[in-house]
RNA sequence: GCUCCCAUCGUCUAGCCCGGUCUAGGACAUCGCCUUUUCACGGCGGUAACAGGGUUUCGAAUCCCCUUGGGAGUACCA
């Protein structure tokens, strides 16, 4: 039998970087087992959903350069891939259900319900429905239903205990009694989740069902509804969740959770997918820097952690760096080219001294914003300033490193825009030797006066990326600092 | 309240299923040293964990029970 997977996402937000980690866990697996991933829309909550949603969803997936077999838009042999679409099917299951008795018509008003739990949650007692729609013919159900009163359709929950077998938390048992009659299809005729999700689960011949920890308890629901189909369910892995820093469910509280706004930080997908995939699986060799399809043959469900890992990113910035230094110099630059839209003097250079520029950089970059920051540097007039500045400044040689560096600035700058490396290292010779500086004096002072800065990477190609114009101008600047 | 799930360094985790090889391993972060005439990168090293109690056993991080803590569900949301 070949795997059948699928990653069901509402379409009432952008996508989630939860969302986004069961994605990847259903591709992996699916992947790893050369099985088909269905991309299926739950869009059952007319008043959350929406299609710019969805068509956002699908564009950070393709972002992340996950890909589906299946899917709206795609297409494929058990469609349509959105529930909204798929109603009449399930108005034809929750017919044949209430025809052989495991589903009833529910006429009780919302507010009546609303009381009678509350009652028994006072009374410390589980909730559930009490049955008051049970004895409802068929012809009087018709001609409520005909005098335009609402009802809803439920699932008649029978008294017996189920066990799930799950490929994560094992043997789960959930004892007779735990939930009540619960809704199959709405009074606007749309089916709620648990419903719908067993149906399209049966008619797309899903084999496994990979995803969060939260529905667990849902899939007693869907077990009962497998059973009263006559439905063999499929396996069910359910994955971790993943939780904040104060180990309450993610939110907006605790930073970026959102797809988008990872590409926006400038974080490469495979980063980020890298990352997530961490959090909650682990390689079998211990290996934390992988690509997707180094561990397609090494990917298995039973390497799933059971408790919720905390989503802090502390380890994601490494994970970044790392993936960017594995890029070639011109991958690089074309994915920072895609990615900035303010650093200019970057996209309007010949290939050579972007190349240059991102070597140099990319040790120490986390994140593709980050060249943006030291672009940004690059161009910078401004004398830092600091303790370490100040004893630079205290250095009786600065004075005349910086005189000397202006004047062998000021004939060439109208003439080269940039220097070379080899032209800065004849400078730092030639200050050694006519001016009798060396060392760190030499060094430093040289640094500070071409750069501004106390540290940075080397300073001839650091020189040597920076426009001449700006080295005299930082030059200057020094000098009149110290004649002041 | 009730039901279900979970529990190893600050964080992600290995080990747990098939008890001894675990004075608990790796990675990130952190600290120190080396390297680098700066910074970073890199190299080396350090600090740091089996939630608590009890059972079984010659022996428990590993099996079982309880407690505690955290999470989820308990919707005409998914």
């Amino acid at each position: 039998m070949t795997v059948r997977v699928r990653f069901a996402p509402s379409p009432t937000g952008y996508l989630h970087i939860g969302g986004a980690r069961t994605c990847l866990y259903n591709f992996l697996f699916a992947k790893s087992q050369g099985g088909t991933l269905i991309l299926r829309v739950e869009d059952t909550d007319l008043d959350r959903s929406s299609r710019q949603f969805e068509q956002a969803q699908r564009e950070d997936l393709a972002w992340l350069g996950i890909t589906f077999d299946e899917g709206p838009e795609i297409g494929g042999h058990v469609g349509p891939y959105r529930q909204s679409e798929r109603h009449k099917i399930y108005e034809e299951v929750a017919t044949q259900l209430i025809a052989n008795g495991h589903a009833f018509y529910c006429f009780c008003r919302e507010e009546v319900l609303e009381r009678k739990k509350a009652a028994a949650l006072a009374q410390n007692l589980n909730p559930a429905y009490d049955g008051t729609c049970y004895g409802l013919t068929a012809e009087e159900v018709q001609d409520r239903l005909a005098k335009g009163e609402e009802g809803v359709v439920r699932f008649k929950v029978p008294d017996k205990s189920y066990i799930l077998h799950d490929l994560v938390r094992h043997e789960v048992v959930f004892p007779a009694g735990m939930v009540g009659d619960f809704v199959l299809l709405r009074s606007n005729k749309m089916p709620t989740y648990n419903f719908c999700c067993v149906v399209d689960d049966i008619k797309m011949k899903i084999t496994h069902v990979i995803r969060g920890e939260d529905h667990l308890n849902n899939t007693l629901r869907q077990l009962m509804i497998y059973d009263a189909l006559g439905a063999t369910p499929p396996q069910f892995a359910h994955a971790s969740l993943l939780i904040g820093k104060d180990r309450q469910k993610l939110s907006k509280r605790h930073g970026a959770t959102s797809v988008a706004q990872y590409r926006e930080d400038g974080y490469l997908p495979e980063a980020l997918l890298n990352y997530l995939c961490l959090l909650g699986w682990s390689h079998p060799a211990e290996k934390d820097v992988f690509t997707m399809s180094e561990i397609i043959p090494l990917f298995g469900i039973d390497r799933f952690s059971k408790s919720s890992p905390i989503y802090d990113l502390e380890k994601l910035a490494y994970i970044n760096n790392q993936h960017m230094r594995l890029l070639s110099v011109e991958e690089l630059a074309s994915r920072y080219s895609a990615f900035t839209t303010t650093h200019s003097m970057f996209l309007e250079s010949p290939t050579d001294w972007k190349h240059r520029f991102l070597n140099l950089f990319k040790e120490k970059a986390q994140t593709l914003k980050d060249f943006e920051m030291y672009g940004t540097q690059l161009l910078s007039l401004e004398l830092e300033s600091g303790e370490e500045v100040d004893q630079i400044l205290a250095m009786p040689t600065t004075k005349s490193i910086a005189q000397f560096l202006v004047d062998v600035l000021t004939p060439v700058v109208a003439t080269i825009p940039f220097v070379t490396e080899a032209q800065v290292g004849a400078w730092m010779d030639a200050m050694k030797n006519t001016l009798g500086v060396k060392g760190k004096p030499l060094f430093l002072g040289g640094r500070l006066a071409l750069t501004g800065q106390p540290h940075g990477p080397d300073l001839k190609i650091l020189s040597s990326l920076t426009p001449s114009k700006i080295l005299l101008e930082r030059a200057k600047k020094l000098l009149q600092k110290l004649n002041s």
